[in-house]
DNA sequence: AACAAATTTGCAATCGATTGCATAAATAAA
DNA sequence: TTTATTTATGCAATCGATTGCAAATTTGTT
């Protein structure tokens, strides 16, 4: 019932009780013999380390805090186990909250998380979020604080990003070469620069071909199923119909191919899609959809190894960087309009 | 820098720190007029509790850890966000991880949720769990403990499940109402109830129906992608092919019908397929995937509900209930034979 | 052998909030 | 007014591990 604390240990074999946590500790000055013999009698007592206690006197908690918008999408979860595997190697636990893309709940999360002490935060915030003071709460007092995907540009702090202007003018640019002239957007909500990014790649790759930007083939929507086919049918009912659409994530792509199908416009010959993310279904619905893949994984891994030499690096970090990420376009049948 | 303690706000106010505490506890003992000034102050002061300290003397940390398997299923992600609605509400914080149905991962997991102190564990086990020592880490410590879907039988404990086998029979019994003659099943690792039970159902569906089970009809695999495909090759090397086949989950009814499409074997004048647990997927997919929706986010509130409750309730329980959620079959192109 | 240097170990304070028990103050009852 | 009750607050110990500094022990050097 009760616990076996290290003065019972200390007692037990006539040492001090900071003898005995040095030794736990594998503090060098201990002798070899003594935490020999100290663990193994830890061990025969069944000591467990009451880390509440070791957390409180050090004020580590050896967690790290992460929030996202939604566990449930491919490319977040990427993300997530990117995190947890380096995380774990280094003797850190991860807290994982989800935010739903609703801001009081991401501030609510980031204050509980700052109050339980976590070591660091790991964050991509919601759409909804245009307020950061939830996140000087971690910046201010140097609390070490990593951005991935969605970040803040008004924070300074390590950001991992995903180049996703490159990404979405190199699939914009596709689109092009299979013999779009018209091409439309459905965009993310320009508050968070990844949608911006990819609609300005968009642009750009548009006019970098000579052709126009027709303001009334851009929508932008918060990129739900429902949003995604509420901006399609507004998007064919232009005088003259768009020949391809980039989309901004895999959801909205998929809602344009299940709508347009509904009515009978053929993907892609009628109308080419290419979507963003890479999400599983993208690859298994008919037609399958051409896509722009994210390292989550490896970004994941990269946002936990900043983290955590940022939480090691006593002496506070001033130097932060931006690392982007590479994309890929995936070309799947939903914008091989030419031949296959 | 320094935070502001309890004992800051006691001094400046003229109080004991005892009764600072209790006032920002809302302790009734404490006259509303000194509390009302006390978190004034408090605010006033920026006074930020430490959890640290607070967790270490209650040994009480609000924090619910949950294992599962693989967080990017729908599935999973439905329970974990029925969880989490029902512990933010609560004042608990959750800590989500994923074991990747790796034992070693999850044995560490557990212990580390263990030596962190959680509150209660909510878990479903990984498919390669067949030795129980780190929950009973737990239930020996009357921990509270709740396990949903993934269950096990040796350990007392609260447990959530849906109703597999009812499922499963409804499932065989409308392919058999299609036409089915000569049914199959992709079935997962017989250690796991769940799968035992999915497979019961089957069988007795088809045993009622005064069909024969075939032996060689029922291949168990770990339900991946890759295993379903190759499941589904072995079952069509059967001298007389199946005609319906009833998979364990959703991946491997996807593996099912790629592959057949690409033997040329239709889905579902050939052959028909039901999958289990309604992933997001089986809805897009071509042909749609007929499959057995479970009542994820609800299991995941009456998982944190049953936790909560056992949590706040000293004297420990020793009534454990053991609550069976209902399924829905969701008939989609896959498994419609007749007409449409 | 005497002293310096290096190696081990212990003392005791500390982290910040909580809580049982005692005390003081205010109010009610006799 | 005195005593009994109730109400409000404070004292001081406590949770278990960590750590700077001091002390003790061993080893090394001349």
């Amino acid at each position: 019932m009760l616990e076996i604390t290290i003065h019972d240990i200390a007692k037990k074999l006539n040492f001090s009780a900071s003898t005995v946590s040095r030794a736990l500790n594998n503090n060098p000055i201990i002798s070899e013999s003594t935490r020999k013999l100290i663990k193994k009698t830890a061990k025969e007592m069944g000591y467990r380390p009451n880390t509440l206690a070791a957390n409180f006197r050090t004020k580590r908690t050896n967690t790290i805090g992460v929030i996202l918008p939604l566990i449930n999408r491919h490319f977040f979860s990427s993300v997530i186990s990117g995190i947890e595997e380096v995380a774990y190697r280094q003797g850190f636990t991860v807290t994982i909250s989800q935010s739903n893309d609703n801001f009081e709940k991401e501030d609510k999360i980031a204050h509980t998380l700052f109050a339980n002490r976590v070591d660091g935060l790991i964050i991509s915030i919601g759409m909804k979020t245009t307020t950061f003071d939830h996140l000087r709460l971690f910046s201010d007092k140097n609390l070490p604080l990593v951005f991935f995907d969605r970040i803040v540009d008004e924070i300074k702090a390590h950001k991992i990003v995903v180049d996703d202007f490159g990404g979405s003018y190199q699939a914009a640019k596709h689109l092009i070469d299979e013999g779009a002239k018209n091409l439309a957007h459905i965009g993310g909500p320009l508050n968070l620069k990844i949608y911006k990014n990819r609609q300005d790649g968009f642009c750009k790759a548009v006019k970098d071909s000579g052709l126009e930007v027709n303001k009334s083939y851009i929508i932008n929507t918060c990129l739900t199923r429902a949003e995604g086919t509420k901006a399609v049918e507004k998007l064919i009912q232009n005088e003259k119909k768009p020949d391809a659409i980039l989309c901004a994530n895999d959801t909205t792509a998929l809602s344009a191919i299940i709508y347009l199908k509904g009515k009978g416009i053929k993907v892609p010959e009628d109308i080419s899609i290419v979507g963003f993310s890479n999400e599983p279904f993208s690859e298994v619905v008919t037609p399958s959809i051409s896509t722009i893949k994210q390292p989550g994984f490896i970004m994941g891994q990269k946002a936990a190894e900043l983290l955590v030499k940022q939480i090691n690096n006593k002496k506070g970090t001033t130097e932060f960087e931006t690392i982007t990420m590479p994309t890929e376009l995936i070309i799947r049948d939903s914008s091989k309009k030419s031949h296959s």
